[in-house]
DNA sequence: CGCCATCTGTACCATTCAGTACATTATTGA
DNA sequence: TCAATAATGTACTGAATGGTACAGATGGCG
């Protein structure tokens, strides 16, 4: 029979795609044959464990994006300030300006967080962790870092709920702007 | 056979907190029978359009206790500073200092977002405009009015999913008090 | 008492769900 | 060329889904 996909990896954006948008539960088989192209027994060869395979394999994806294109970076970059700002470049693209939602948050709200709460729980707490890294090597006292690293990634969050609930991705561009001034005010 | 429960109305806490945990798709008939101790039969009858106009119910059940005790006293409050605090402190008594969810927010993040789309967007569209009003009262110029009405609404929802995704309520109290801290800045 | 609208449990329906089994095909490496 | 393995489509399962039908029960009111 026909050979379709080359790589599990390949199918991981998809993947990723279906579930952002129907959330764990409402992501069903049909749908993710559907957007991936595959039949049952191709997706259950990848994914021997089934849905919950699936979505943990993502949530890795995720993970692993984030940590290479945001957390390192702020944690390693020699200049703070500037990998701040690159942060807020790489989500703002990450999320396509509001119009795209964040997995990790819809899983939280999710009754699947239990499930996964491991991994949701990481996703953000990492995120908060360097970022205050990134402040405190600015020059921020320490509870200081911390208090604008928490609100950063909570306003983050926030914004993707309310512009999709408004409707206006522009809600998402306002906030990043606001914590570009915010986050680095006073060094 | 036995009458269990007295008024529609009684039902529709149990009803959102059904949504609240399990989101729209993963609130179950078989979920909501057993919170509610109500047959199908009695459901059926008290909302002929089944789990949609449950959904429906609930939200504007929300929405009315939002209106009457936070928009509309921060559109009205002679003491428009007042009027912000209160807000603050019936958003914490609402969501339970961090431990409850939004439904509203839940339902933004989900695909039911199209369904209910009008009213959600509402919800939101109007607590921002009776803060941005309050603020505006309170001597803030209109644009940053506006500016710090939408960052504490945003504010709001994505302490709700912080909190819930490192389950730790502490988040949203946190994010609370820097509201109270900000939102009156410089008046 | 007895009527009648309101309420409620139960059996049932078609559909969809995630997941399994397996035969069949393609690809690769020897 | 020819196995061995990787990949794939299809048919299927049992359970759960939302929803319907309806026969009763219940309570208030005359």
């Amino acid at each position: 029979m026909a050979r379709t996909v080359a790589e599990r990896a390949d199918i991981l954006p998809l993947l990723g795609e279906v579930f952002r948008e129907h959330g764990y539960e409402g992501a069903s088989l049909a749908h993710i044959t559907a957007r991936t192209g595959l039949g049952k027994g191709s997706l259950y060869h990848f994914f021997p464990g089934g849905k919950e395979e699936m979505a943990a394999a993502v949530l890795k994806e995720i993970d692993g994006w984030f940590e290479a294109n945001v957390y390192a970076p702020l944690r390693a970059d020699e200049d703070p300030a500037a990998a701040v700002r690159d942060m807020l470049a790489r989500t703002d693209a990450y999320f396509r300006s509001g119009r795209r939602v964040c997995l990790v948050g819809v899983f939280a709200l999710g009754e699947v967080r239990d499930r996964f709460g491991e991994q949701v729980a990481s996703y953000f707490a990492r995120w908060r962790e360097a970022l205050a890294a990134a402040l405190a090597r600015a020059g921020l006292p320490s509870a200081e870092a911390d208090d604008r690293a928490e609100e950063a990634v909570l306003a983050i969050q926030g914004a993707l709920v309310l512009a999709r609930a408004l409707n206006d991705p522009a809600v998402f561009g306002r906030a990043l702007a606001r914590l570009g001034r915010r986050l680095l005010d006073g060094l």
